[in-house]
DNA sequence: ATGTGCGAG
DNA sequence: GCTTCTCGCACAT
């Protein structure tokens, strides 16, 4: 934002990037499961192939992806491990990411055996901290390995990047230590160099990049492919051009490649043949989809597929299950040889209610809660995806399967929406408060509006990312800057009102789910006392009709109330200058471990730095060496003597009362209602801040909302939708426009605010 | 919003 | 000769 860290982004040798990587990572988690395996031949196999295989494997000529039984005349006593299950890898994995969590937020993960870390801001502490590691040397490989010194660059990125390796050493000792795994580690100023740079010295080994040789190691590659970004059809296109090497690519005719490629793409392929690379180290967050997928034997019978599909199925909601959000979206992947004998993958999605999965609070004080398929949701998910199937193979003709998929995607993060009512009322606020107004202005003029533009259009508007733009060397890693929209929800679940896609269609029942809208109804709304009514000494009874909602039993639906943050050592707000390289001051995506960078603190603009005393084990890290006991991040016998350190955090002064409510209705009736000054779980000084019309925009919506929700009972909806045509080839717009009539109605009246407010848990 | 294609490991 | 099992993003519709 400042000044400062735009100029310090600019400088090109700024960042000091980590790149690690996992040596024959399948290879070594089997050998850590069965450390016999060790000194035998190994190989990981899927299917026909050998996917990946130790190095003693690798000296008998066993290569990756190479079939199984080459690989066997190659290596008769090779020994052949099932890798088809991923869980064990993903597990280790996460581990992984784990550990390197410790030494800094900003770690992002590439599959399952590579990971970057932006380092600068650990760099910096011991420098600023710790004076005995800015002089020792760099450890490790240096490229070039002609003699060539760090100190070759003049830029003082000579330093940085020596205590860079010496990171890199921790964490490297570390890996192996606690989780047993080795790795290759490559160290630069930008992604692309760290990762290519890695790779010149395996295994178990790591090399930091000379920052001014970058444009000579690039040349140095020549092959094409192996600059990341570049795969086999933008190489085959550029060999067309007549480039075939890096070389070329520095010095192609930029005026005749922009003609070919255009514009953006042919700046961004130049920019990677010099090793330039602006794009940040960007939080891996939860994923956004979770697949499964089992490539076959040619398929042609129905109940074969179904077998298939439940198999899959069964092991996909295993892991959704511990990921603990709830999915809304099943996607079936096929992939089908044609008669000309070529394969050919298609997909078709389709949205689910959320319904049909519930949260199960496992015991312990965590109260960590899973996921599980509600009852009978396995056969309703079967059913859809069959419907699925039908659409893509034409039943009446014979068919050949050669992959089954299935895949969850458009989860919904519990208690967590980034779409909150802050984020309408933050950032550019005229265009978003327009949207807001809008949307509650159609829902209170025309209760009964039979128009499903008018519901859904202010909806989607507001839901739009704002327009983001990427330099053209954010390549291959870029990322779109907002994160997907969560869908915010009143109840979890699985109401109608949980739905604010434009698109209410595929959400209906007609749709995905047969089940009558009144039984869901029926459980809507719960008796459970919420903590924050609790806290206020609230006494109001309860009210036990499902239609009747208590206000306090409504929080703000934002990630702000997330409260319990583990908190980093290293927290994401490194010292000013690298923020932004930290990717921190753009915008984050959210994980668990970062402070509470809260909305509605945004909103008086009173974000500031606060130092923290936190635990340092940074100075003392930089003085381990490696026959001493680690200094292990997670040991607080270490960090907590360590001599403390101002560690800045992004705090704000008055976040502490947050989310009680000031002035808070205990009843539903309309009397009661006409006292509230200010929605309950709305920081009602924040709330003053607003505009005095939005304010009363606010409060207006709000009561008419909740006397909606009073009045209107069990908010029937007209009428059931017509039944999905029975035809093999459903016609998807006719059923998609009867749903969206269909719930228009009972839409319109749960498109106020309360969709941004949650029950409190 | 959905589907396809590409690129990554 | 292009295999496996995933995941994310850009682009077009």
């Amino acid at each position: 934002m400042d000044f400062a860290s735009v100029l310090n982004k600019s400088e090109p040798h700024q960042r000091t990037i980590i790149h690690l990587d996992m040596d024959c990572f399948y290879a070594q988690v089997e050998e850590i499961r069965d450390p016999t395996l060790r000194t035998r031949p190994l190989g990981i196999q899927q299917k026909n192939i050998v996917v990946t295989c130790n190095y003693v494997a690798r000296a008998q000529g066993v290569r990756k992806l190479m079939l199984i039984a080459e690989a066997q005349r190659l290596c008769p006593q090779l020994v052949l491990v099932n890798g088809e299950d991923l869980a064990p890898y993903r597990l280790m994995s996460q581990k992984i990411f784990d550990l390197l969590l410790n030494y800094t937020p900003a770690v992002e993960k590439l599959g399952f055996d590579e990971d970057f870390m932006d380092v600068s801001a650990l760099v910096e502490l011991r420098q600023a901290h710790a004076p005995e590691a800015q002089q020792k040397p760099p450890v490790g490989h240096i490229c070039p390995s002609d003699g060539t010194q760090l100190t070759a660059c003049s830029c003082g990125c000579a330093q940085r990047l020596a205590i860079g390796t010496r990171i890199a050493q921790e964490i490297r000792e570390e890996l192996h230590l606690r989780l047993g795994i080795t790795c290759c580690a490559g160290i630069a100023y930008n992604k692309l160099l760290a990762k290519l740079v890695g790779s010149q010295n395996k295994p178990n080994q790591q090399t930091v990049l000379v920052s001014t040789y970058a444009e000579e190691f690039m040349r140095q590659l020549n092959d094409l492919q192996r600059v990341t970004g570049i795969g086999q059809k933008t190489q085959t296109l550029l060999l067309e051009a007549g480039v075939a090497s890096v070389e070329q690519l520095q010095q192609c005719d930029m005026e005749f490649m922009r003609k070919k490629f255009g514009f953006e793409t042919a700046t961004k392929l130049r920019d990677l043949a010099f090793g330039r690379d602006m794009s940040s180290v960007r939080p891996t967050g939860k994923p956004k989809t979770i697949g499964m997928e089992d490539s076959c034997k040619p398929i042609s019978v129905l109940t074969d597929v179904e077998e298939k599909f439940r198999m899959l199925l069964l092991r996909l909601v295993e892991q959704v299950a511990e990921d603990g959000r709830i999915p809304i979206a099943i996607k079936v992947v096929l992939r089908k040889k044609s008669a000309d004998g070529k394969s050919h993958r298609e997909t078709k999605q389709a949205n689910f209610l959320p319904s049909l999965f519930k949260t199960i609070c496992s015991m312990g004080e965590t109260g960590v809660a899973k996921v599980q398929l509600a009852d009978g949701a396995l056969d309703k998910l079967l059913k859809i995806i069959m419907r699925l199937f039908e659409r893509i193979v034409d039943l009446s003709k014979p068919f050949n399967i050669t992959l089954i998929g299935l895949s969850f995607s458009k989860f919904q993060e519990r208690k967590v929406g980034s779409s909150s009512i802050a984020n309408f009322l933050i950032k550019k606020t005229d265009l978003e408060v327009q949207s807001i107004t809008s949307l509650t202005n159609t829902s209170l003029t025309s209760p009964t509006a039979e128009s499903p533009t008018t519901v859904s259009s202010p909806d989607e508007a507001a839901f739009r990312s704002s327009p983001t733009t990427f330099k053209p060397s954010d390549q291959f890693y870029r990322r779109r800057a907002t994160t997907a929209s969560p869908i915010p929800m009143l109840l979890d679940n699985g109401s109608e009102s949980a739905a604010t896609n434009s698109d209410f269609s595929d959400f209906s029942e007609t749709e995905v789910e047969p089940s009558p809208k009144k039984s869901r109804v029926g459980r809507l709304l719960v008796s459970k006392r919420s903590r924050l009514a609790a806290d206020v000494g609230e006494s109001a009874a309860d009210v036990a009709s499902p239609s009747k909602l208590r206000v306090c039993d409504l929080r703000l639906n934002s990630r702000d109330s997330e409260k319990d943050f583990p908190m980093s050592p290293t927290t994401a707000c490194t010292p000013s200058t690298s923020a932004a390289a930290a990717g921190s001051a753009s915008t984050p995506r959210f994980r668990t471990i970062q402070p509470p960078n809260t909305l509605l603190n945004r909103i008086d603009g009173s974000l500031r730095f606060v130092t923290t005393r936190t635990a340092s084990r940074l100075s003392s890290n930089a003085s381990s060496t490696a026959s001493s006991p680690l200094p292990s991040p997670m040991d607080d016998s270490v960090s907590a003597p360590s001599t403390p350190t101002a560690m800045p955090m992004l705090h704000h002064a008055d976040a502490a009362d947050n989310f009680a409510a000031p002035s808070v209705s205990t009843s539903m009736s309309t009397d009661a209602l006409s006292h509230i000054a200010c929605p309950a779980g709305v920081d009602a000084k924040v709330f003053k801040e607003l505009p005095v019309e939005l304010q009363n925009e606010l409060i207006a919506s709000w009561r008419s909302s909740l006397v909606a929700a009073v009045t209107n009972g069990s908010g029937d909806s007209s009428s059931q939708s017509a039944v999905p045509s029975p035809s093999s080839t459903t016609n998807a717009a006719t059923a998609r426009a009867g749903g969206t009539t269909a719930t228009a109605a009972s839409a319109t009246q749960k498109n106020t605010l309360y969709r941004y407010f949650l029950r409190n848990k």
